[in-house]
DNA sequence: ATGGCCTCGGTTCGAGGA
């Protein structure tokens, strides 16, 4: 089974590249993050008619996640139930025994703004949810654009990035409370080249440059991470004509 | 160079992203 997690900024631009993606890359699952529109606008006849099952929880102009599946989808959940939230950062569906939950972790703007107040809050209910959740569901996986760089491997110059936002230690403590769950960042269950990173900047060149953060992770439950064979990214999508500024990560269970 | 880009909504700019 390979399970996938990709922010699109805009699904309505980026449609013609997650269907390209999914054909050259025919996974499982695949969680989108910032889909940006509605859910009448959802474009779900397209990515049925490639033969994906879809669920989805959207706003207008913000937010929204969507996840595809090549296999029914049972108990779908928009929102974490612990946590009122107008935006659509969450959506949770049971697939082939394995609980899937895409996230769209807030950013958090800067350090000194209500938005990263916002952000420590929502990490912490998604701590509480999980959980509990890791009560029912022996196989889950949380896959999303967390918007937390763990580890100073993961920023491409860790001196510049020190004490920001994405980087800070009250997010890494937030990142490092859902390993203490248990859950394994599949993509150091392996050894890996330096430098890989998942999202760019668009400015600057960044991505000519390498001058990247790794911020899109997928947290395996400990019966999946023992099942786990590979986790990668694939920046080939962020070379294409109007790219994302993230690139999809992918995670292979045997 | 205390900024550069992209998307949206909806107008020709501001908000938000990261």
């Amino acid at each position: 089974m390979k399970l996938a997690t990709w922010n699109v900024n805009s699904l309505k631009v980026r449609l013609p590249q997650v269907l390209q993606w999914l054909t050259d890359n025919p996974v499982d699952v695949l969680c989108l993050q910032e889909t940006k529109t509605t859910d009448d606008k959802f474009p779900a006849a397209e990515i049925e008619a490639a033969g994906y099952q879809v669920a989805f929880s959207g706003q207008k102009t913000y937010n929204g996640v969507a996840i595809l599946s090549k296999y029914p989808m049972h108990d779908v959940v928009r929102n974490n139930p612990l946590f009122a939230d107008e935006q659509q950062r969450i959506i949770a569906a049971t697939i082939e025994g394995v609980r899937v939950i895409c996230a769209y972790v807030p950013n958090g703007q800067s350090v000194d703004s209500d938005k990263y107040r916002y952000k420590l809050k929502w990490l912490e209910a998604l701590e509480q949810w999980l959980t509990a959740e890791l009560k029912i569901h022996q196989n889950l996986a949380l896959l999303g654009d967390y918007n937390i760089a763990p580890a100073d491997a993961d920023v491409h110059d860790p001196v510049l990035w020190q004490g920001q936002v994405l980087v800070s230690e009250p997010e890494r403590a937030a990142f490092q409370r859902l390993c203490g769950l248990n859950l394994a960042d599949a993509f150091r269950l392996f050894e890996q080249s330096e430098k890989l990173f998942s999202w760019w900047d668009y400015r600057q060149m960044a991505f000519r440059r390498n001058m990247g953060l790794r911020i899109d992770h997928i947290l395996l439950s400990p019966s999946l991470a023992a099942r786990c064979t590979a986790c990668v990214i694939d920046k080939l999508p962020r070379k294409w004509e109007q790219p994302s500024d993230h690139t999809p990560v992918i995670a292979t269970i045997e």
